[in-house]
DNA sequence: GTCTATACGATGATAGAC
DNA sequence: GTCTATCATCGTATAGAC
């Protein structure tokens, strides 16, 4: 086992929190001993430790730190004022943004049982706002009478997950480019919702 | 620790299945012990490998199950010949069928990563049927010129993703009525289709 | 059919050398 | 900053008594 006998703190920490997400996401929380991602680092288990006090903390600062980067950059998207145009924003930043980052997505939705009750709580708590800003947009459009929803929680509920099914089978490279996926799903989205 | 000194051959590999089952949906696979499964059945941990070869064979006969059953109750309802009748009762179908098996259906999402190989392929083909028996159902109103999709594979994914959906926050006695979820589901479903 | 006892490796986490 | 060594515990699975 080949000694790293100087220094890598700054380095070595994102390093950690990549092989996690990646054995995390390929073989679940539950499954991934602390033993195998140092092996991935190239480190010994002893050593995570350093970077992370358990590896419940490291789970949980990899979906908190996701969900906060989803809030943050659906945040920074131009405000458009009419709910079809808002709709069809974050339907295409939706599925771009999660496709960008499948482990990410994969990891933060699979795992939730194995987080702690506050880190449970803390994750819920951003996922619901996130679900709060669409459901908005479809409020607006029923204020507004461009959008036609028998019920607007339902209505947010039921596009998330058909957008987030996005992620179980598409893959760079494959049949259909993403523009078109786009296309696609924002023309059933918007179809579902009356625009 | 209670003896069961007589029999219950017949009844205890049930409830070996059935914890299991809980178990395993409340926690994930990996994180359940073979022992944590015993004490919810009430017996020690040597004896549940009467009712399985291992804990892989528990996993893979609980999907299989659950698989199999989806495909035989799909089967078997009556044919209607116009396909947007058919698109109406497989949406009615797949809400109904799914939200009275909730710890299933989230075990044979969930536990896909935690197959072995050759079953992972049993399950996915199964799998694949049931998606194909819609795909068949969107192709059929297309030729008909009763619906309008971009793509019947994805339309087929996306709708598929939207109903499993449900699965996610309806609870029995909550807010809404089985009943009126599949209104609003088939509502969204129909004109995301263009029927 | 179920029990007790056990084999034996892997687990998360810590202590102390360098 | 990383290693080696270690702890106590728990993992799946099996053997043999009753």
């Amino acid at each position: 086992m080949a000694r790293k006998p100087g220094s890598r703190s700054e380095i070595t920490g994102p390093r950690v929190r990549a092989a996690a997400l990646r054995l995390f996401a390929r073989h679940g929380y539950a499954a991934v001993s602390m033993r195998q991602i140092a092996a991935e680092v190239g480190v010994q288990a002893g050593a995570l430790y350093l970077y992370t006090p358990d590896k419940q903390s490291l789970l949980f600062d990899l979906m908190a730190t996701h969900m906060r980067e989803l809030l943050d950059a659906h945040a920074a998207l131009t405000h458009c004022p009419s709910a079809v145009k808002r709709l069809e924003q974050f339907t295409r930043f939706h599925i771009r943004h999660h496709a960008a980052r499948a482990d990410e997505v994969f990891v933060s939705y699979m795992e939730l049982r194995n987080l702690e009750p506050q880190n449970f709580r803390a994750i819920e708590s951003m996922r619901r706002t996130y679900e709060d800003r669409l459901e908005a947009i479809l409020r607006h459009g029923m204020d507004e009478g461009t959008l036609k929803v028998p019920d607007t929680k339902l209505a947010t509920l039921a596009l998330i997950a058909m957008l987030t099914g996005v992620n179980t089978w598409y893959r760079e490279g494959g049949r259909l480019s993403l523009a078109t996926v786009e296309e696609v799903y924002w023309n059933m989205a918007r179809r579902a919702v009356g625009a």
